[in-house]
DNA sequence: CACTTGACCTGTCCGC
DNA sequence: TGCGGACAGGTCAAGT
């Protein structure tokens, strides 16, 4: 699903294939998909360009050069899929994992002058996509929520142990996936990082080691630039800008691999519920600290 | 305020 | 073969 670098794979694909590039017209299906008035499509979509694309957690921001921008979240099952006039309709036999577009999960299409078409298609329609000045965004009531960016360099462990205070009492999965806590974090990521760091996910905040926090700390930063150099990763609906697959997945330790031997231990991965997910651990491996460690 | 649970959706898989 | 139900998991609203 679309975590961090997920989203940064297709933010770096929409910047090389998109940028520049006039729009000619826009269609969508329903006002959920894309809740504007075609007055405002109008006047700041239509016979305007793409003039940065940028990211904050999960949520991609689409500048145009009229001063607003396309605020996209794609939740689990959202793409943003380019498709320049040579490759249109065809699909990519090798790597690409959907044909051809629109397809029955499309909810917006957004007609480019260079003959090009970026789609968004969302199967589970949760994700969406919204037009709204640029300077605005920041004061959104999502994005003034949001945690910290785990890959800026002003995120070190001070800030990881400061930002975990507020939730002490809770599991250490549950924090991670709090994007107040941080921002990009999903499921799979928070499943890697603590089986990096040797933590059972169920393990309850304010009991686990300071060392451990550390490892923790450090294992998000690393496992999610590796993720992106491997273009995140597909389990299920995703791709990137040209409609590819990720192969992160390929090189996940816990993650979708119940029943198949820990890489570290041998013991078998289960797979058990923790704060309402899917949750992957080693159980010999990763500790569970549930009251203080003496 | 901190924390948990259910709702939002649709496609897929599993058991009968 | 078809059908019901569980499951997938990001975020928010409503619950304790």
């Amino acid at each position: 699903m679309p975590e961090l670098p997920e989203v940064e794979t297709v933010r770096t694909g929409l910047s090389r294939l998109i940028i520049d590039k006039n729009i000619i017209s826009v269609d969508f299906d329903t006002p959920k998909s894309f809740p504007n008035t075609n007055a405002d499509i109008e006047r700041f979509l239509l016979n305007t360009h793409f003039i940065a694309i940028r990211r904050r957690g999960k949520v991609l921001m689409l500048d145009l050069s009229s001063g607003y921008s396309l605020m996209v979240h794609l939740k689990m099952t959202g793409q943003l899929v380019y498709r320049g006039e040579e490759s249109f309709g065809a699909g990519h036999p090798n790597d690409s994992l959907i044909g051809v577009l629109p397809d029955k999960s499309t909810r917006v299409t957004i007609l480019l002058d260079n003959g090009g078409t970026l789609f968004f298609n969302d199967q589970r329609k949760f994700g969406w996509m919204r037009l709204l000045p640029t300077a605005i965004i920041p004061d959104e009531p999502f994005m003034m929520k949001l945690g910290p960016e785990p890959l800026e360099e002003s995120f070190n462990f001070s800030t990881f142990a400061a930002q975990l205070k507020r939730r002490q009492n809770t599991s250490i999965k549950a924090a991670l996936l709090d994007q107040t806590v941080l921002a990009g974090v999903g499921n799979i990521y928070a499943d890697e990082t603590l089986f990096a760091a040797k933590i059972h996910p169920k393990s309850i905040v304010k009991f686990v080691p300071r060392t451990k926090l550390k490892l923790l700390h450090t294992a998000i930063k690393e496992i999610l630039l590796f993720s992106i150099e491997k273009g995140g990763s597909t389990d299920r609906n995703y791709v990137n800008a040209e409609g590819k697959r990720g192969s992160y997945i390929d090189f996940a330790k816990v993650f979708r691999k119940e029943n198949m031997p820990c890489p570290v231990c041998g013991h078998a991965i289960i797979k058990i519920r923790v704060a309402g997910r899917g949750t992957h651990v080693c159980v010999h491996c990763q500790k569970l600290y549930k009251e203080t460690v003496k």
